[in-house]
Parts: structure tokens; C-alpha cells; sequence
DNA sequence: TACAAATGCAATATATAATTTGCATAGGAG
DNA sequence: CTCCTATGCAAATTATATATTGCATTTGTA
């Protein structure tokens, strides 16, 4: 369940928290799937790429 | 929640239940995703894509 | 037309994603 | 050092993705 979120997070200069609300979620949330240990739902995958300007395959993709 | 998995499914003339076992869900969870209806999580989606020979992009990211 | 495979549909049950709350810890700025 | 922001962590709860079962309906084909 490896991702690139938090890498582009930091790039992009934004908190979990900012990320969270764009999004809609918690902060928790965010924080899990960063670390892998959340599968999160394709509604939520695809909110988180477009809040960074990203696609799936960005963010999701064959990420090991 | 749409997206081009039927038409790639039949496009390769697999059955629902063939993609299914492949993908270790039931025909049913395959049927809800083709509708819209369910809102799958990132794994079975990327199990999905893989079992298809296509990605994330391909199947789920701004399909209207 | 008739048969069989594929798909749709619906109710109930189970697994797990996401929330909520609270506290701990790390790191930078004053 | 002190304050403040960001992040980590953990338990209990809620929401929802998926399973299970059974039957109805469609669709292709002989």
C-alpha cells in the first residue's frame, strides 16, 4: 500500500492538515495512508490527486 | 464513481466472474463496481487494472 | 422456441475504512 | 528554555466496502 502522497505533500509545501480538509477527511486519515497502513477508497485516491494536482498513476501507481 | 472497467472487460471477452477470481472478490462486488454503485478501495482497484493489463489512470481517473 | 450462460438485483452479515478524542513527541522560532 | 505547530499513536465508535445466498432477467446460440 506504498504511495507517493507524502512525498508530494512535502514538495508541494502543505500540512496533513490542509491536505486533510481539501479533501475532507481527517487528519488521521491522511497520516495513515501516508504510512501505508490505510487502503483508502478510490473516491478518497482520486480527491487526493486532483487536491495536488496529480493523477492516480501519480500518486498510486506501482509505487515500491 | 464511473469507469471503463466493463468496456475494457469486454472489450477482452472476459466474464465478470472470470475478473473476479482473478481478483479474489466475488461477481457481485465486479457487477457493483461496472454500475457506479460501489466505491472500491485503491487495492482492488490496482488488482483490477493488473488483471487487465491496463493502470489506475486507464480505468478510473476522470472517466465522465 | 428453448436452453444455458451471464448478468442484475436485493436482503442480511462481516470486514475494514474513516471518525473522534486525547495525549505524546519532535522540531523550529522567539 | 518556552511556546507553538506538525506529526505520531492508540482505543473506541461509526460508516461503508465486500461477502453470501438466492432468485429474476437478459442475451446469445442451437
Amino acid at each position: 500500500m506504498k504511495n507517493n502522497v507524502k512525498i508530494t505533500r512535502m514538495e508541494q509545501k502543505i500540512t496533513q492538515e490542509q491536505l486533510a480538509r481539501r479533501v475532507h477527511v481527517t487528519r488521521q486519515t491522511i497520516g495513515l495512508i501516508e504510512k501505508g497502513v490505510y487502503n483508502p477508497t478510490l473516491q478518497l485516491c482520486v480527491a487526493i490527486a486532483k487536491a495536488m494536482g496529480k493523477t492516480l498513476d501519480d500518486l498510486f501507481w506501482e509505487v515500491d
